[in-house]
DNA sequence: CCAACTCAGTGACTTAAATCACCCGGCCGC
DNA sequence: GCGGCCGGGTGATTTAAGTCACTGAGTTGG
C-alpha cells in the first residue's frame, strides 16, 4: 500500500481508495530470472512494481531478445492489455527478485472511471512510455551500435545524476549481453563498442561502476557526425 | 463535427458535448507534404485528422527518416505531449492534401476529466498506438528487411480486407522511398527486397496494386527461417 | 577443490544492408 | 519539344553488424 501511494500510477489519490483497490490485488513475488507473463498470453490485468526491478521484451526464433523498457519501484507492466483488451503485448522477465501486485482489468477500469484525476495520470504514464518507446524506434532505425550505447550512457548517468559533468561516474550493473538486449544487438558487437569507447578516452570502466571522462566527446558520438555530404552549392 | 463523432476518439459520447469541444477547436488545411509540427517544438495541443492523411516520423541528421506511425480520418496526432506535457515527439507531415482539426491541451483535458468514459477511451488508443510502436521496435531489432516488407503487406492486405486468400490484390500508393520509411530501410534495399518476392512467385505488382499469389508464402517469410540451431540434445 | 557456470575478450569470417553512381521512362510545365 | 524532376531499377563496392569458435577469469555449489 506504501509502495501504491508512492506509484506514479497513484499519485495524489485518497488513501482510502487505493486502500480498496490495493485490497483487491493480489501479491505475487519472483525471483531473478523468472518469467511472468510471455506475449501473446490473453491479459487479466496488470502489475505494479514493489520491490525488484521487471523488464518487458520480445524476442525472435533463434532467441535474440530485445527489451523494450524496465521498471522499477512503482513503475508498472501491462497497463496496455487493461485498456484494449488484448492479449499481453511483450514478455516478461524479473532482473532480481521482486515482489509485484496484480491488479484485474476491471477493478482498474472501475477505480479510474470513478477517479477520473487518476486517469489523466495513467494517460500520462501511457504517453511517456510512448515517448520512450518511440525513441528507441528512432535509435534503431537511425542510429548505429556506438551512437546507441553512447545514448544509453548518457541516459542512465543522467538517472542517477541530473547534474552531468566530466569525471561523474556511476554504477550500471549490466552484462554486456543484457547491454545487447537494451541496444538492439549482440554480445560481442557491444563488447567492441564499450572498447572503442573506453580507448579514444571517453570513459572508463571499473567493473560496473563507469566513468564519464570527456562527456562533450560523448554526446558527439550520440549523433552521427553527419557525412560531409555535398552541399548544393558543392554540386556541379 | 461528424467527423469528430465518428472517429475512434470520441465514441458513443453526448453529441453537445462533443459539439462544444469541437467550437473551442481551429481548423487547419495541409496541402502534400507540408510539415504540421517539428519534433521538438514546444506542443500546445492535438490535432484530429479530418480529412487526407498524416504521417509523424523522426529523422536523423542526414536526413533519413523512420515513419513512426500514419494517421487517416478520424486518427490523431500529437496526443502525448497532451498528457506528459513535453513537446512533440514526432515531426508531421501530410501525406495527401489534408484537413485538421487542433484541439488545446487545456481543452482536452477538461473535457475528459469531464467525461471519464471518454478518458477511458483516450487510454485504449493510447495503448494500442503503444502497441503497434512496440512492434515496430521488434521489428526493426529482430527481424530483416524482407520479413519487415512481407508483414508490412500482410497488415496492408488486411486492412483493406480481413479476409486474406491467394489471389486477393489491393492497392498501396506508396513509393519504393515512402516503403522504406515505413520500414526503417533506404529505397535500393526495398526494390530489390520486392523484386526478390515478385521473383519467387510470392506476389504480383501492377502500378500501385498487389496481388498476394501465395499467402502461405508470404506469411512464411515474415519469420525468420529459424537458424538449424544445434539443440542440446546434439551438442557435444 | 573440481566441475560447471557465467561473463568478458578477441581473431577470423560471412553477410545483410547501405552507399555510390549510374540509367531509363514518364510526366509536368514552359 | 525539351529541361528537369520523380520514381524505379541495377551493378559494384564498402561497411557495420552478426556469427563462430575459442580463451581465460571469476563464482558458485556440490
Amino acid at each position: 500500500m506504501e509502495v501504491l501511494a508512492k506509484s506514479a500510477w497513484f499519485q495524489n489519490l485518497p488513501v482510502p481508495a487505493l486502500a480498496e483497490l490495493a485490497a483487491h490485488g493480489r501479491e505475487r513475488k519472483l525471483s531473478r530470472g523468472q518469467i511472468l507473463f510471455t506475449a501473446n498470453q490473453p491479459a487479466e490485468g496488470m502489475y505494479v512494481v514493489l520491490s525488484g526491478s521487471v523488464r518487458a521484451f520480445r524476442e525472435n526464433v533463434d532467441g535474440r531478445e530485445q527489451t523494450i523498457h524496465v521498471e522499477g519501484v512503482g513503475g508498472t507492466l501491462a497497463e496496455v492489455p487493461v485498456f484494449d483488451g488484448g492479449p499481453y503485448p511483450s514478455s516478461t522477465m524479473a532482473e532480481e527478485d521482486s515482489e509485484l501486485l496484480f491488479l484485474a482489468k476491471k477493478d482498474v477500469r472501475r477505480f479510474l472511471l470513478q477517479h477520473p484525476e487518476a486517469a489523466l495520470t495513467a494517460l500520462a504514464i501511457l504517453a511517456r512510455r510512448l515517448r520512450t518507446v518511440a525513441s528507441l524506434v528512432e535509435q534503431l532505425a537511425l542510429k548505429d551500435v556506438t551512437q546507441r550505447l553512447a545514448t544509453l550512457l548518457l541516459e542512465e548517468a543522467r538517472r542517477k545524476n541530473p547534474a552531468l559533468l566530466d569525471g561523474v561516474s556511476f554504477s550500471m550493473p549490466l552484462s554486456h549481453t543484457q547491454l545487447a538486449s537494451r541496444l538492439g544487438s549482440v554480445r560481442e558487437v557491444v563488447t567492441r563498442s564499450l572498447q572503442k569507447l573506453v580507448q579514444q578516452g571517453i570513459v572508463a570502466i571499473h567493473g560496473h561502476r563507469i566513468v564519464i571522462l570527456d562527456l562533450q566527446a560523448l554526446q558527439a558520438q550520440t549523433d552521427p557526425h553527419s557525412k560531409p555530404a555535398l552541399t548544393n552549392a558543392v554540386r556541379r
